[in-house]
DNA sequence: CCGTATCCAATAAGATACTG
DNA sequence: CAGTATCTTATTGGATACGG
């Protein structure tokens, strides 16, 4: 897939890409192909299994996947490793220099965010609703808080961290957190980004401190 | 380009597209296509006309010039413009929206500066090295400085001005210029990011300001 | 279940020639 | 100059089928 193909005519080829010594045009060699950047986007958060990563981007193929996942890890922005035993299994994880690309994602993210087009009711990730807590977080709406904030997804749990004005986020065990939020991503960006009442969100614990949080982030307005 | 297709089962298409809340699946889905983002890269600085467009883009084909311009234009990205008499020539323009897209730009040129594989001797525009200024600018070199340095790349000229530690970048005329550099974006490239000796440009007036200059930019370390 | 490999149909991109 | 039209090639996606 990488290497040189020959033409009926017998000229080699290179693969196609840009002449162009600006850094965007060598950005988008690296990451600009269809999936790649959000198949990045989804290891951002730490390892995952093809399977997960399959399920969590709507209309990727096995193959694509495959072969995205190979151009990361030949590229230096990804790598296959395996969980230590008894798990034992095959997962993915972004290298620290994969990981450097998340201001690309919330660049793109804020960007899109005013776009007149944009459609929130379709499906997303755990993890690309968990980036854009990271993207369109309001220091000044948090100001004085403190807080641990859990999400479960199914089987896949995070843990939010707010404290003096910064927000972090990890993959981990919700024990110990202030408020806890169980169910779909998507309607927990129904009521942070589309105004859905809180009620229809299931929350453990404080649900003072989970009304809170679902204020702290701010939508960009819309373009034209 | 943009309607419906029907197979020859009969079924509805609806164009390809991520099946995504993500705002960075939308951002893709307006500028992911091949070229998109580098059309739009070209139009940061003011308006361009469609053979300029193509001769700043080596490799880009006519049809798919024209393709992704519609495509920023019916997305609201861009637009067509006449320039006003006598030049009365048809040029297209970013709108304010796609200039916002900047901070994306430089996200990816600045993530991608650190890639071990980036062939900085490769053609680049005017407009791209202009743009690389703004983005690695070390306002910490430019402590004290206050002045306006001209571009001169064939028929375009660019004012870049630096004071109070910030740079802007304009196209325009270079009279009254601190000092003005004349030739071909790739020298200037391998003097300010490849350590060329600055006597390799033609520089007119301050020689010292201009040497200056060249060394207020600072490119990161290398991934790896 | 975790992927890979292969085949096919549909799009997208590229090269080139051509028109107002 | 500013694009279209046409043709060829490459990439993508979907549907399996196959090996660990």
């Amino acid at each position: 897939m990488q290497s040189e193909k020959v033409t009926k005519a017998g000229q080699a080829e290179t693969k196609r890409g840009y002449v162009d010594a600006c850094g965007t045009a060598h950005a988008l060699e690296l990451i600009g192909e269809r999936w790649s950047l959000l198949v990045l986007r989804e290891l951002m958060l730490g390892p995952r299994r093809f399977s997960e990563l399959k399920g969590d981007l709507p209309g990727i193929s096995a193959n694509v996947l495959a072969q995205r996942l190979g151009e990361l890890e030949s590229r230096g922005l990804a790598r296959r490793a395996r969980l230590p035993p008894p798990a034992s299994v095959q997962v993915y994880e972004a290298t620290q220099w994969g990981l450097e690309a998340e201001p690309i994602v919330q660049a793109l993210g804020r960007w899109a965010a005013r776009s007149p087009r944009h459609d929130p009711t379709l499906p997303i990730s755990g993890v690309s609703i968990l980036l854009s807590f990271r993207t369109m977080f309001d220091p000044a709406r948090a100001r004085g808080l403190e807080a641990r904030i859990g999400f479960v997804f199914g089987d896949m749990s995070y843990v939010l961290t707010i404290a003096s004005g910064a927000l972090t986020v990890a993959r981990g065990n919700v024990e110990g957190c202030d408020a806890v939020f169980t169910g779909q991503p998507e309607q927990l960006a129904a009521v942070v980004y589309g105004g859905a009442p809180v009620e229809t969100l299931q929350v453990d614990g404080d649900r003072v401190l989970a009304t809170r949080f679902t204020n702290l982030f701010e939508l960009p307005s819309k373009a034209q």
